[in-house]
DNA sequence: ATTATATATTGCAATATTACGATTGATTAT
DNA sequence: ATAATCAATCGTAATATTGCAATATATAAT
């Protein structure tokens, strides 16, 4: 079918992965990176650095921010974005949480 | 098109992109939970704990499979499936050092 | 050998994602 | 006003994902 059930999933499990799903793409990850080794927000600098086409890269940026993770101010012609501090503390928080549950090697399975 | 250009990004763009996207789906989420959860390996339990068909859950845990987050062991009727520790402390390597990246609120984009 | 049980695979339909060219909208410079 | 620049949106094609019924496979129990 393609449509995810989210009815039967908690809204913390639904949330991570929707998260992880904005995050989960060499592009995103590239322009994410470039966003925060530069700790400044950037403005368009995105399109020639990266090899994609000027419609894909604003297509990727859509998806961060409607997944909250970054946000985009007008700056005169061209856009500023830099990271949303409240929502990429949420997910710091919550992949914490989720690889938390890990205890270490158990002795099944051999 | 529907397929990412890889080879323009970094093979460590594109592992950690790979991981995450195993992880980004609810159903892979709280299978892996409950396998870490139990802190063993899981036999079975799974389908009827979710509310997904048989061949779903078969699916999903495949592909955590070929992630390299989980592995399996035949133990008699039915598998068993544990965390990779090796994966898994690449995992949470990477998403270390990525989120790492972050330096903290900006005083740009006001 | 037959049956029961558990998991994997196949085939399919519906929907989502990725990518880009072309176009549009908005702002700045001339 | 006009042109230049930048980013968003639209339309489209190719591919991927999600989900399940049906079937296949493999082991255990009778």
């Amino acid at each position: 079918m393609g449509l995810t059930k989210a009815d039967i999933f908690s809204k913390e499990q639904n949330r991570l992965a929707m998260l992880l799903k904005a995050l989960a793409h060499p592009a995103r990850i590239a322009i994410l990176q470039r966003i925060m080794i530069s700790n400044t927000c950037i403005c368009g600098d995105l399109v020639g650095e990266l090899g994609l086409a000027q419609a894909t890269i604003s297509q990727h940026l859509l998806e961060l921010k409607s997944a909250g993770l970054i946000k985009g101010s007008i700056e005169g012609t061209s856009v500023c974005y830099c990271i949303d501090p409240d929502t990429w503390k949420v997910l710091e928080s919550i992949i914490q949480d989720f690889l938390a549950n890990y205890k270490g090697e158990t002795v099944c399975c051999q």
